[in-house]
DNA sequence: TTGATATTCAACTTTTTGGTTGAATAAAAT
DNA sequence: ATTTTATTCAACCAAAAAGTTGAATATCAA
């Protein structure tokens, strides 16, 4: 395999299953227990908290102990990382050299 | 599963596998062959073939006909559907009600 | 025409993913 | 103290994904 970025491959792959980003969007009204967030998907709690552990390998959510329950709470993870690399392609159709092209370049030069 | 929304699932897909974003990347200084994208990744023709079966479905390449070879070009495809998600998604960290999440929720109104 | 090259197809294998169930753990409620 | 509730763990299963090899197809070059 590739495998050249394993934290933007971790944050793509989290993002791929339609049943995890229906959580995250679901937690952007709120911090939810995984209780609450398994009871719209018809899946097992097992299965919730799997996909949780997967968003939160992934940094994309945090999950507070509260007694008993726990409390998943949003995290922005790399989700820019991803921001980029779609603008980054994107880019493409918008000219080789436009604003945010250039923009990319010089942050590339500051961080690597 | 849930499978709301399937062609931002399918680009979701098409997205999360990082040989994929490889061929991606690579056709981004222009368009290439089959046997052009194949030959840095380490893998055989037919798997790559596959591959970019995959992101021709979600029309995130073209594949065109030329004799007996097979040029790729890059295609916009529903990757505006994709960037429109994480921006969304990013949105819950700049305040509920920023510039971004007024002008999605208009779009809302008009498109659905 | 013959042979080489580029790609795809078909059949198959391996690995990964998403799910299940039932037992284990821990806290809350009775 | 016992029971109920919330979650996780472990073992397992089925389906999907990613890869392989070898034959088929089509085009180009000798």
């Amino acid at each position: 395999m590739v495998e050249y970025n394993d934290t933007l491959n971790q944050t793509f792959k989290a993002l791929s299953d339609p049943t995890r980003r229906a959580m995250l969007e679901s937690l952007r009204t709120g911090p939810k227990t995984i209780g609450a967030l398994a009871e719209p998907l018809a899946i097992s709690f097992a299965a919730t908290s799997k996909h949780i552990g997967i968003l939160e390998d992934a940094a994309l959510i945090r999950r507070e102990k509260r007694g008993r329950e726990r409390i998943c709470h949003l995290q922005r993870g790399q989700l820019d990382e991803a921001q980029a690399w779609l603008d980054r392609h994107a880019a493409f159709w918008s000219g080789a050299l436009d604003a945010l092209e250039t923009a990319l370049k010089e942050e590339d030069e500051r961080d690597e």
